[in-house]
DNA sequence: TGTACATCAGTGAACGCGCGTTCACTGATGTAC
DNA sequence: TGTACATCAGTGAACGCGCGTTCACTGATGTAC
């Protein structure tokens, strides 16, 4: 027999609650995304089983798929943010700026799903990432750009154009480290705490020791070889 | 009535020409895995069709989708491999090194579909890149890693792992690039001719000046903005 | 306190669709004698 | 030169499957009088 239901055979919500499934369905289907080795394939129909509801269920709270990606998406957005935002309480600009690609860097090892639905475009086919997701992203971005230009351009020289460029080239520099790192392990990939300087120091062109000396904690080494 | 064929009738091969069909087979599956607007959507029975031949015809040539895939990379990795070479023949170190960047952006740039196919994994559910595609993957991130190598350390005073790791950094450089400028094509990207010079001025510690001197015919500006 | 009715939260069966894969087949072309 | 047979290059129909979506429904809980 096909396993028609993959948890208990759930209690259905109280008189007034129903919109209590919605949340689950999202997540439900957040968890699935994050999970699932090819996420473009999720169904309706997965999520439906996974929340313990029938099909049918679904078309109460969502008019398709779509739609309920959708709210995934604002979730997992809500979520990073949140931890970005973790990088604010440092002390100087370079801290912050360290901080912050640290924390991005952390986020997306520590969640590779999650990160890969944001920002790989692996959703189910048929769904495309939503208007949300743009505006949540194109924050995000804004907000790491000014903190790389606060410690490049301190008295504000440069121009605006400049600074988005800049800011550009080091989030494509991070998602490419993220991707690259992710989809092939098995190169010779140097430690988190030793790679974002690396990375900054091409960015902001100071010198490395200055940007490791503000990376916290000391997350270093380990798997690092050579002098 | 739904569309049964995408092309005419096609007339079967000659006596002993039954292998041609296995080349038709991997250019039409190659064109739709570069055209799908989702990839992911391709099926067994859509190469049939746009091939021009009944499902089970396919069997003949393939195990399976994932065996035909298999022969699109390697289809689409030696073009590539080949329009890198052509950097070769420049004069000097920075000159290789600048040609193959702009080569690689070039390339992607003229097919997004094709750079999809190789390096953002966007194929078929079920299918997974093959060992031919790691091989001739690492082999294409050798050549750069040597070529950047060749312009930052000419006496070779760096280690092997040193070259590697700035090898790296700056293939995931420019991956990250091509896969954000590609979802996001609404930022306000500077022109390849632009963007490799100051990409290459951060990954060589040169300056911007003497690597944008090495940019042939001047392919710069236009849609690049500020003075 | 009763009772008729409305609302809520969700079900279960059914539909038509495209899919991968199988199997026996067809008809043209070559080869042995 | 004939003719029986083998090989080749495919075909066409069928199968079982999971899918999205619909529709009439069910049974518990609230509300009006």
């Amino acid at each position: 027999m096909p396993q028609e239901r993959a948890t208990a055979p759930r209690t259905r919500n109280a008189w007034g609650q129903g919109s209590r499934l919605r949340t689950e369905l999202v997540e439900a289907a957040a968890t699935l995304l994050s999970a699932l080795e090819q996420p473009e394939t999720l169904t309706l129909r997965q999520v439906a089983r996974a929340a313990g509801v029938a099909p049918a269920s679904v078309y109460d709270h969502f008019s398709d798929l779509g739609a309920l990606v959708e709210s995934v998406l604002e979730l997992r957005y809500a979520e990073l943010s949140a931890r970005m935002h973790d990088a604010d309480v440092a002390s100087g600009p370079l801290e912050r700026l360290v901080g912050r690609c640290l924390i991005y860097l952390g986020w997306a090892d520590a969640h590779p799903g999650e990160y890969r639905t944001l920002f790989s475009g692996r959703l189910p086919v048929g769904v495309a990432s939503s208007a949300v997701a743009h505006r949540s992203g194109a924050e995000l971005l804004a907000e790491l750009t000014a903190a790389l230009a606060a410690t490049t351009d301190p008295d504000n020289a440069d121009s605006d154009t400049d600074h988005t460029q800049a800011g550009l080239l080091l989030w494509t520099a991070l998602h490419g480290l993220v991707t690259a790192r992710a989809e092939h392990p098995n190169l010779p990939w140097q430690a988190t705490g030793e790679l974002v300087p690396a990375l900054l120091a091409l960015h902001t062109r100071l010198p490395v020791s200055q940007i490791a000396a503000c990376v916290p904690v000391r997350t270093v080494s380990g798997e690092s070889r050579e002098a």
